[in-house]
DNA sequence: TTTGATGCAAATGTTTTGCATGCAA
DNA sequence: TTGCATGCAAAACATTTGCATCAAA
C-alpha cells in the first residue's frame, strides 16, 4: 500500500488553500502555485489535489459550474453560491445534521451523511 | 425571443425520462432514444436536455460523478447516493426546507434554495 | 416561406494518464 | 537504493458549437 512521501508541491497546494478565502478551481491553484514553483505542472496539481481530498485535508465542491472548486478549510460549513455574480461564500449557520434522521425515516438503506449548498442573491446581487 | 417548435427526438427525450426510475447520464439517454430514432446525435440530446432543464421540465443532478444525471420526475423530492455500488435512490421523506430559514438567519444576501442530496449505504450493501 | 431543430463532425474545457526522470526515505 | 512524486505531453471524457439541411408553423 502506498506510502505518501513528501513533497513541496503538495505543501504548497495545501498552504496556499487554508490561506485563502475563495475556493478556487484547479486551474487557479496551479497559477497561484506557479509564481513559487515555476515549474510545476498542472497533472501534479490535479494529482495532489485528489490526494489531499482523499485525506479529508481539502473539500471538494463540485455542480456549481463546470469545474470542481476547492476548500482548505474542512470543519463542517455550507457554502453559497450566488445566481447572479457566480461567487461562493461561506454560511456561519447552526447545524442542520438532523436532516440525516429525517432522510433515514422509513429508509431501507443507511443515511450516513448528506451534501447541501444553498443558492440565491448574495449581499451585493440582491 | 426563439419560439420552441415541436419536435419528436425532444419528445422521446421527455417520455423516457418520465417512464424510468433510473437517473441517466446524458449518454444512456442518447442509446435508449436511438432504438426508436437510431439518427438521433447526441448534440441533439444534449441541446434537447439543456432545453428541458430550463424550462424545469427535468432536473438535472449533479456532483455524484463524471457526468451529469437527469431526472423527468419534478415533483419536490431528495436523492440517496450508495458509497459502495453508487446507485442513486429518490428518497421518500417529509420535507427539509426550513433549513432555508436556518441558512438566511445571519445572511446579509437572500437565500432562495437549496441542493442536497444523501449518502450512505443502501438497502443491498449495507 | 421562415426560422427553429437536427445530424454530423470538429472544437472546447476539464481531468487523467504514460513515461522517463527527480527526489524523499 | 527503492519507489513515490514530478513534469511534460498525449489521451480520455463530457459537453458545446458551426454549418448545411430538414421540418414545424
Amino acid at each position: 500500500m502506498a506510502v505518501i512521501k513528501y513533497s513541496r508541491q503538495r505543501e504548497a497546494i495545501k498552504e496556499y488553500l487554508s490561506q485563502t478565502k475563495e475556493h478556487p478551481t484547479a486551474d487557479t491553484i496551479y497559477m497561484n502555485i506557479r509564481e513559487s514553483y515555476p515549474n510545476i505542472s498542472l497533472g501534479t496539481v490535479y494529482r495532489n489535489l485528489n490526494l489531499l481530498v482523499e485525506m479529508g485535508e481539502v473539500l471538494r465542491i463540485n455542480g456549481m459550474d463546470g469545474s470542481d472548486r476547492y476548500d482548505g478549510h474542512t470543519q463542517q460549513h455550507y457554502h453559497f453560491l450566488c445566481n447572479k455574480c457566480h461567487k461562493i461564500l461561506d454560511l456561519e449557520m447552526e447545524s442542520i445534521d438532523h436532516i440525516n434522521d429525517t432522510a433515514n425515516k422509513d429508509f431501507p438503506g443507511k443515511v450516513e451523511g448528506h451534501v447541501t449548498y444553498f443558492y440565491g442573491k448574495c449581499n451585493e446581487c440582491k
